[in-house]
RNA sequence: GCCCCCAUCGUCUAGAGGCCCAGGACGCCACCCUUUCAAGGUGGAGAUCAGGGGUUCGAAUCCCCUUGGGGGCACCA
């Protein structure tokens, strides 16, 4: 055990094999809540020693993401020209493989740790003779009691070894403070282990304990699926002399089907969600109550509010089923609290990304947007809904066809005559100021002139001048499009009739 | 196969022995509002608290077993 008094380091350690996931969005989140919460330091580090997988790409998707979340690190890696913050740089693994290299001696001279020579193939056919004995996988130490002259032997032959931990027997116990007590008989860990590759880069399971160690993080929070591996990191602390940090195993993100979260199955990358218009608000908000709740009913909460409410051991141990309903539900909620400039900010790159996407034809400006707020506002799930939702307002031409064009209970021949009459009704109105307020009493009386019901005529001219059934209220929307691009679509919709 | 973890409405959850024949939210249904779609309001369906044993005057809450689910067992992280 650490120090207890000493305020609390915790660190997300993300490896740039692909893209930001939302279990790791979320873990990031978890560790960032609690090191605010309590004073702590919240530090990052790339854990990068599987040169094969990761990649530059990969790493400045998941530091973009975390700044998009608003999950800022006190202590860093170097990026973008920044230097790297905090006392322990660098913050790449790649770039601290001496520090492994001296650890991995110091186990060696110790006899705690020994080069394996066997082959891939070698390892391959243990395994697969251990499956078809219906036993666990385990390193079955070949290597293990080699002599120093049959080591020099293999090394003279050009060879290099992996380098394999002693697991040893035991119990190893600890304190988990989501699970509680939890005992691994060393037995079950697959026997001795390897803690660094031919090569000499360092496995995860090594330099995860040499960094945490030389970075002093006290507590560990991560996600369930390191459970089991902890006995491991225990045992690698005691070996090499370092205090144990205390545990903290977050129930994992599930998928519909309650296995672990996959890109297979769910949409797992945070940019994906960026790019539909998430906001940061929600998806914050959303992925605190996975696994946590205040105890109380209030469920939308800033990070400022999760972080003052904050509470590591009222953390759940089962696991959450990611609801994007849900998720979506809250997105809209926290839309609807955004105020106008802000929301038009966000809401720029998505319609800008429907222009490249040849969806609409040209780009509103910030007025025209403005000016639509109170309609779309509390109409946008997401951002990424604003071209479904207005985007006719900003091309050419709507695609209307004859029988679209006809209200349900209306014909062909009623509709035309509707729309003339509103036709020249607008057309009146709208000559001295063109407004809602102004267009809705004279169309009104023209429904109930000629016996129609408002909402078939209103349905007439919405299709008419959309292309949908389904908008923002009626007359806002003429107005937004302006009299003269009504009355054209008007006149454009007439002419489908006609024709038809 | 072995080890570990978990278990309250479809989903996220409240609940830390009596306030619970279980509360809230999402979703679903109905109604209200209403020109469509949303939003909002009101109401409803939905969990014998996985099952079975205990402990206790009393258990969703404690213990045990069973079942179910998940995770781990790489020269991946």
């Amino acid at each position: 055990m650490t120090g207890t008094s000493a305020a609390p380091r915790v660190r997300i350690a993300p490896s740039p094999t692909g893209p930001l996931h939302i279990g790791t969005a979320r873990t990031a989140l978890f560790n960032y809540l609690f090191a605010r919460h309590t004073g702590g330091t919240f530090i990052l580090r790339l854990e990068d020693t599987d040169q094969v997988r990761s990649s530059i790409a990969y790493e400045k998707d998941i530091l973009d993401g975390l700044h998009w979340l608003g999950l800022g690190w006190d202590e860093g890696p170097e990026v973008a020209g920044e230097a790297a913050r905090g006392p322990h740089a660098p913050y790449r693994q790649m770039e601290r493989l001496p520090s492994y290299a001296a650890a991995a001696e110091r186990l060696i001279a110790a006899d705690q740790a020994y080069p394996c020579f066997c082959t891939p193939e070698q390892l391959e056919a243990d395994r697969k003779a251990q499956e078809a004995a219906r036993q666990p996988p385990r390193y079955v130490g070949r290597c293990a009691t080699l002599t120093p002259e049959e080591r020099a032997a293999r090394e003279a032959g050009g060879r290099r070894g992996a380098l394999r931990f002693r697991v040893g027997e035991g119990i190893v116990a600890f304190d988990d403070i989501i699970r509680g007590h939890v005992e691994i008989d060393v037995s079950n860990l697959g026997g001795d282990f390897v803690i660094a590759r031919a090569d000499g880069t360092p496995l995860y399971h090594f330099s995860v304990v040499v960094d945490d160690a030389a970075m002093e993080i006290s507590h560990v929070i991560r996600g369930e699926d390191h459970l089991s591996n902890t006995p491991k990191h225990i045992l690698l602390f005691r070996a090499l002399g370092y205090p144990e940090p205390r545990f903290a195993h977050l129930p994992l993100i599930l998928n519909a089907d309650r296995s672990k979260m996959s890109k297979r199955k769910s949409q797992t990358a945070v940019l994906d969600y960026i790019a539909q218009g998430f906001i940061r608000e929600a998806l914050v908000n959303y992925l605190a109550l996975l696994g946590w709740a205040t105890g109380t009913e209030e469920e939308m909460l800033s990070l400022d509010e999760i972080v003052e409410r904050f509470d590591l051991e009222a953390v759940h141990k089962g696991g959450a089923v990611f609801d994007r309903e849900r998720l979506e539900w809250l997105n809209g909620q926290w839309i609807r609290r955004l105020d106008a400039d802000e929301l038009i900010d966000r809401l720029r790159p998505f319609v800008e990304a429907e222009l490249r996407a040849g969806r609409i034809d040209w780009m509103p400006s910030d007025d025209e947007l403005r000016s639509l707020l109170p309609v779309i506002q509390e109409r946008l799930p997401t951002l990424g809904a604003i071209g479904d939702l207005v985007g006719f307002l900003w091309v050419d031409q709507v695609a209307v066809d004859a029988a679209g064009l006809v209200p349900k209970r209306w014909d062909a021949a009623t509709t035309r005559d509707g729309l003339t009459a509103a036709r020249a009704t607008i057309e009146t109105v709208g000559e001295v100021t063109f407004e809602a307020d102004e267009l809705e009493p004279p169309l009104r009386a023209l429904a109930e002139a000629r016996g129609w019901k408002a909402g078939d005529l209103f349905m007439a001219i919405r299709v008419a001048v959309t292309g949908r059934t389904a908008t923002p209220p009626l007359f806002d929307t003429l107005v937004a499009l302006g009299r003269e691009r009504t009355l054209q679509r008007l006149d454009r919709a007439l002419e489908v009739l006609a024709s038809a």
